[in-house]
DNA sequence: CTGTTAGCGCTTTCAT
DNA sequence: ATGAAAGCGCTAACAG
């Protein structure tokens, strides 16, 4: 045991880490000297457990390869690092046994508590997990999850801004391409959007398939199948979704900007190069991620969901 | 304490965990039923301290956002959930101060074991980063670092492999887009690429920038300020640099792959719909971020650096 | 097969 | 200001 410092015992611990006690110098140094002498090093676990918790916050996230999740993790990691703490993520691919499996790992590790991020089935019942979490300390970022505190985004709002932006530049038939029906975040921002069109007596269809790059290739290659009346602009509820919509259209000879509208929704950096620019609905994503690390760890939830900003690039240049 | 089971006590401990002990049914059952109902939860810290180790594996990275890391971190939370253990994520951005500091972290965690991604400065002591340390298993992807086992990539062989097939497609005169002189990759790829041309005396010229998209697009605007006697190539040592390289050259007005050939390294899927898709070499990140867990848990090491392979696509068609 | 008994390394009253 | 001692919750010998 460290304590070989020559002399003290518990002072050790007084010293070696931020106790409210105060020490004396001369010992204080002591000690120093013989820690880094012996390479000392705190035995976490043996902190934890004295002191009733971890440094260490969870993350549940559905794929962290998905460039929108990866955003939310950096800004997480990133607030977690500036109180010293550390994020741990755990990937389900949105298999529930497998989360609530995670959950529970982490409310044995006793972590300082949950951040739980992607949007489940709408219908789902909540019970399980709200059950798996105990006592343990959670915030939901996307649609809500039970009473879990909730860093939400204005979906509804912003696709409805996209909307309005596009039918101004002069695009007149939409087709959307959505995700899983009970997929709350896809529903929100479709309806968002739908409401805006209906109100313009705009005409579109919807096309569903996985919420992800795949899916949105996999709705294009469909809606184009069906033939659905010469739409002049795709709305993807995803960037990843209209990023896959953009290769299936390439793929049959139509190309993105100039023979049709393709908007997305995010604005994920990594597609910053992508060409024609992808228009989109900025969310601020890192920011989430830091807030919902911050509503983690005591801080207060914001209360308003986060805004989207509507940004139109040369994929949507009007018509 | 969870032992009011009604009669055992270090019973409940074999029951609830994978003890190599057995247990009568009849009590294994009374176990059970009573950690439900009191929603018994294991406290990990306990265990870990008591079992001398703890279920995660720490992974040090400079940056998650880039899908780079991205891909190794997926990887390997694959790996580790293949064995129920978590990987915890610390992000450096490049300052070895932070980078020690998180070694240190993650050892008074007691996690079962590091892997360190990312390419050190060539001439940096490995030193401080050994004895931080300690006796922690570590791993690092990427160059190596002291003796530390490591995980690698066939770096020159890829760069030489794409140089031959950029040759063999009729392009002459190259300008390479690589990172900072020490950064070991970069070196790595460079020469590898440059020694074909030699042999071939095809005419180059190297710019440099930072490691990153923002470097890439500097390198590109540089070069062309430069008008470095019309190339007819870019190699970017990095697909995000070529992905910056390719947006500085259409801001300029030149279009990759008609204009001029590009072509990265890594293959990073995020980059699949890329328009020209873009010619590369493949790397196995994934399996690397694999290979690195299984290392970390006892398995072996791959015995040869991990080989890319040409990836020709249409930013480079031949001329 | 089951119960007892020491610790694991640290923090924290409680004395001094 | 410092030291002594009592746990934190669990595991792992070691008896029965």
């Amino acid at each position: 045991m460290a304590r070989r410092a020559g002399v003290s015992l518990a002072t050790a611990s007084r010293v070696l880490n931020g106790s409210s006690r105060t020490v004396g110098a001369r010992l204080a140094e002591r000690v120093h000297a013989a820690a880094d002498e012996l390479s000392y090093s705190p035995h976490g676990p043996a902190q934890a457990m004295a002191r009733g918790h971890t440094m260490s916050i969870g993350m549940l996230a559905p794929d962290i390869a998905d460039p929108y999740f990866t955003q939310l993790s950096a800004g997480a990691t990133e607030a977690a690092g500036l109180r010293s703490m550390m994020l741990s993520v755990a990937v389900h691919h949105a298999d529930a046994a497998r989360e609530l499996q995670q959950v529970r790992s982490f409310r044995a590790q006793r972590v300082r508590g949950l951040m739980i991020a992607g949007s489940r089935p709408a219908g789902e019942d909540p019970g399980p997990l709200l059950r798996a979490l105990g006592e343990l300390p959670a915030v939901v970022v996307g649609p809500p999850v039970g009473d879990l505190p909730v860093i939400g985004f204005a979906n509804r709002e912003g696709a409805a801004d996209l909307a309005r932006a596009l039918l101004q530049v002069g695009y007149q038939r939409f087709v959307i391409l959505a995700g899983p029906v009970e997929h709350t975040t896809s529903v929100e921002r479709t309806e968002g959007f739908t409401a805006v069109l209906d109100d313009a007596a705009a005409p579109y269809v919807v096309q569903r398939a996985a919420f992800s790059r795949d899916g949105g290739h996999q709705a294009m290659v469909d809606a184009l199948a069906a033939a659905r009346g010469g739409a002049t602009c795709v709305f993807a509820v995803t960037d990843m979704m209209a990023l896959g919509a953009m290769t299936a259209l390439h793929e049959h000879g139509v190309e993105a900007g100039r023979d049709v509208g393709v908007a997305g929704f995010n604005d994920l950096p990594v597609l910053a190069d992508l060409r024609p620019g992808l228009s989109t609905v900025r969310l601020p994503l890192r920011e989430a991620g830091q807030a919902a690390i911050e509503a983690l760890l005591g801080g207060d939830l914001p209360a308003e969901p986060f805004r989207g900003e509507v940004v139109l690039r040369a994929s949507t240049p009007g018509c």
